[in-house]
DNA sequence: CCACTTGTGTCATAGTTGTATCATAAGACT
DNA sequence: AGTCTTATGATACAACTATGACACAAGTGG
């Protein structure tokens, strides 16, 4: 989940930002001018990335550019439309992009993931051998098909893939996947790796290593 | 035993890091310029990460990185600090990740073993002869064959490869492996032993210290 | 009620492990 | 040195255990 602020004098357009990001799965925060950004960026310095309104009271955005800048957030300025100038010199301060107003929710969700993807801080996917796997809408693309895995399948698709190459202890696997203690003397564990191996057809990467657990191995 | 290429033309920096890297148990080799660096990868090329810096006297690192890529070898860049455009160029060349300067050397290593992970080497691994014990896949390989071993002949193959040139006390060797109180007139340390032996062709090197147990040898 | 997911049980099989046996080597003792 | 005692090498085998494959029942949510 990705944490964003939006920093926006306009209410109702920082309003309408929240919901719809919300909606869309990220988690923001709003501050209505310069210096309340900047009290909130001191205090809690984990934002994965900002949206920012060059036109605020108090402090500009230009201001706040350069405060944010040594915090190595990425920044996403809204300017007015026409302003030329503004996103020119919005880009040679360091923004990463600009998004002109009025805009469509759709795009600034798809410039946002650009910029989040080009700063590396793109968690959302995982890949191995042919699959995608899209951790925040939960699908699997296998070569571009989409693989319909159940809630279990997925968690230990996931944790698979994530631990690449290391053995998975039974148990371990089993705690972290199904979040409770492992008791022993159980299918479980086995028969969910039986579907995820036949759904992908991965019997050659999903090993075995007798007595300890499974590798995912590539 | 990872071989890494520094790539940085301010010594102070390069030595830093080669001197902490070596110590974190990585064989490290530094270039100073980027004509430096392409020489040296030219001769020998079995490096496992390069540690690049951008800006460089005569050939930068966006150029090397060119050079570097089809060598298949993973690349963290080094970046001033706030550069983050030159971060995303970076990315977008095909870099694993980046560090921005200043950095602690612990984020260094950590970030190292992250890209080494992903790219499929493993970070934690022992070595004998001709032999590599990946502890975390549980791997075994013998000149770059794999050697299938069981459970128990793994544990053993550790402990004896983790206490080289030290007797072993068969009883305390027993203990460590199997987790339980050796019984005394039991075949099994021996058998397997022997099953070690003859896995490896590790004859001349497993010894039997008479009446005591075994030590590696070598 | 239905479709789907999830957990359990059973059987067969394959892989692992301990033990028994005999042969051989090492040390001890006369 | 020769002989005896004990420890280990070597091997085969039996017992054990884990896992794959599958069927089915229980749970879950629309």
């Amino acid at each position: 989940m990705y944490n964003i602020l939006i920093v926006e004098d306009d209410e109702a357009i920082a309003n309408l930002l929240y919901v719809e990001l919300k909606d869309a799965g990220y988690d923001c925060t709003c501050a209505y001018d310069g210096k309340c950004a900047a009290d909130i960026l001191e205090e809690k310095m984990d934002f994965d990335l900002v949206l920012l309104d060059i036109m605020l009271p108090e402090i500009d955005g230009y201001e706040l550019l350069e405060y944010i800048k040594p915090m190595e957030i990425p920044v996403i300025f809204l300017t007015a439309k026409g302003a030329l100038k503004e996103r020119i010199q919005g880009l040679n301060l360091g923004a990463d992009d600009y998004i002109v107003k009025p805009f469509q929710t759709g795009e600034v969700i798809a410039r946002m993931a650009a910029v989040l993807r080009r700063c590396g801080k793109s968690i959302n996917q995982i890949t191995f051998s042919d699959v995608i796997v899209d951790l925040e809408s939960r699908k699997v693309l296998q070569n571009g098909v989409e693989i319909e895995l159940t809630m279990k399948e997925f968690d230990l698709l996931v944790d698979l893939i994530q631990n690449r190459n290391i053995v998975q202890q039974r148990d371990k696997l089993y705690e972290k996947v199904w979040k409770q203690p492992f008791m022993g003397d159980t299918r479980t564990l086995d028969t969910h790796i039986q579907r995820l191996r036949k759904k992908l057809g991965w019997e050659k990467y999903i090993k075995t290593v007798f007595r300890i657990g499974y590798r995912l191995e590539g």
